[in-house]
RNA sequence: CGGGGUGUGGCGAAGUUUGGUAUCGCGCUUGGUUCGGGACCAAGAGGCCUCGGGUUCGAAUCCCGACACUCCGACCA
């Protein structure tokens, strides 16, 4: 069945409305539902069943590289956090504030943590006294409030769920390794299991991280070509050491300051899977983080033996280790079909009276629509080669869209041309000066999104400008 | 925070201009027939019309206020 054509009517087409399309998604695939408090959202079973992959997914990822998880506490009092005064600067708009007790009004107000970086502080100076004690490499799994003005679910929530990493360690260099293990291990887990590409690079100081020294960044490419930061990672050099007096005896019988990093990823992962890989039949998910990556649908299920066969082979598939339900509820067959699809179920298995006197089934791939026949023999190596076949083409499809819709730009006003008619990521070289970077955002309505790692050589000078350039740069409308 | 739009059973809407018993489609429940792309028939259940004030004999409808959702900006790692 060709793809194109539209098998679900209860959500908006992305080409007329990608915003309504989204928020048709989120609520008709089952991911989300609103609650009476503004910006707050409830992350329904299988909305939440995805993200407790990303989270197995990713804390296997911390485990290995040497990272214990931790809990801290949700509230942090106003003294601490004003410790670091970039980092107050940059969070105390944005804090919910507990200011009384019961009845009793509150000498120090309390803040809803909106990042714990104070808390880890203040803790690692009580536990950190030798080079001994070091590195310190924690990760916290929570959720944390920010007073946004607007919301959107998965994109902008006031409550939202993350990990958030924060280590220290004896040296600038052993804390800068860090920082890029972190961005790599980030960017990796969006490119194998998320099936989106990345763009690896550096912030500018201006969209860097209140209290860093430096900020790294995973850009993600959306299907409306809009950019989504999907992972952060950063540098605190010894900053916050010093504002928070955290010191260790080194090999030497000094005092030194440790240098510190943090990183995190959030919920909104989610809805960058959601805008990456959807279509105007709903979700689409990568079978690697798929809740469900079969749904095996019984077909003329009353006829004797079919619901049998079906559950003999959602348990074979079980057995093999893949994520497989199956339903066998009275709704019609067509209308599972369209219910999957909505909730983008990778892989479709179809089982009727048919099928069973071959000997065999008919799979349905949710990204191209494509239908197969396949015997039950050697279903299991059958499913997992569709699956990488799935997340290939996914990933495929995403590292195009991005490609076509990256465009070099030599002057500020070609800049501003190509984002009002295209769109896209535009790529420029830059002197380094914040005014550069504002004149950009006035005029053509685009942030920096990071210097890539991977340089290239567009030109000598910045075409905003005109002075020397330092770096190639990436710029785009954001979430 | 500024500007626009919206708020009526679970969902989507009509009704508001011109005040007078609450409508429709989908969904839901029960029974039956169906079953390879959102099946059909029959009988049912379900509504503080977002909330709070006001005007009126009478308010979903008019007036004032609040809240929420949504879009565009600003803000936002």
């Amino acid at each position: 069945m060709a793809q194109d054509k539209k098998q679900v009517e209860q959500i908006t087409d992305m080409e007329a409305d990608f915003a309504q399309w989204f928020t048709d998604v989120c609520r008709k695939a089952e991911l989300i539902d609103y609650t009476s408090v503004k910006g707050m959202f409830i992350y329904r079973p299988y909305g939440y069943a995805i993200w407790e992959n990303i989270q197995h997914g990713l804390d296997a990822e911390f485990k290995k590289t040497g990272h214990e998880n931790v809990y801290l506490p949700v509230l942090i009092p106003e003294s601490l956090l004003q410790k670091e005064k970039d980092h107050v600067e940059g969070f105390a708009p944005e804090c919910a504030w507990v200011t009384m007790g019961g009845d009793e009004k509150l000498e120090d107000r309390l803040c809803v943590r909106p990042t714990s970086e104070t808390l880890f502080c203040e803790h690692y100076s009580h536990i950190i006294h030798s080079w001994r004690d070091l590195p310190k490499k924690y990760n916290q799994w929570c959720s944390v409030l920010r007073w946004e003005k607007t919301s959107r679910p998965f994109l902008r929530h006031r409550e939202f769920l993350w990990q958030e990493g924060h280590t220290m360690h004896a040296t600038a260099q052993e804390a800068r390794e860090e920082t890029m293990q972190m961005l790599g291990i980030y960017a990796d887990f969006c490119e194998n299991v998320l099936a989106m590409p990345v763009v690896k690079g550096r912030k500018t100081d201006k969209e860097k991280f209140n209290g860093a020294e430096e900020t790294y960044t995973v850009e993600c490419m959306m299907h409306d070509k809009k950019a989504l930061q999907a992972g952060t990672s950063h540098y605190f050099g010894d900053g916050f050491a010093k504002a928070f007096d955290i010191t260790f005896t080194g090999k030497d019988n000094q005092p030194h300051y440790p240098h510190q990093t943090s990183w995190g990823v959030s919920t909104r992962l989610i809805g960058g899977i959601i805008m990456t890989h959807g279509d105007n039949n709903g979700l689409v998910l990568p079978p690697r983080i798929a809740p469900t990556q079969v749904i095996i649908i019984p077909v003329a299920q009353h006829k004797e033996g079919v619901i049998e066969a079906s559950r003999a082979v959602m348990e074979r598939l079980q057995k093999a280790g893949f994520r497989v339900k199956m339903d066998g509820s009275d709704q019609s067959p067509g209308w599972k079909f369209a219910e999957y699809e909505m909730k983008g179920v990778p892989l479709r298995l179809e089982l009727g009276p048919k099928d069973m006197e071959k000997n065999q089934c008919v799979l349905v791939r949710r990204d191209s629509g494509e239908k197969s026949f396949v015997s039950l023999d050697g279903i299991e190596e059958t499913v997992a080669k569709l699956l990488d076949s799935i997340h290939d083409g996914l990933y495929a499809k995403a590292l195009k869209n991005r490609e076509e819709n990256t465009y070099p730009a030599f002057s500020l006003e070609e800049a501003k041309a190509i984002q009002q008619e295209k769109g896209g990521f535009i790529k420029t070289m830059w002197c380094g000066d914040l005014e550069c970077e504002l004149k950009m955002k006035d005029e053509a309505g685009m942030s920096s999104r990071c210097m890539p790692l991977e340089q290239e050589h567009l030109g000598d000078v910045c075409p905003i400008c005109g002075k020397p350039a330092k770096h190639m740069i990436y710029w785009g409308v954001a979430y």
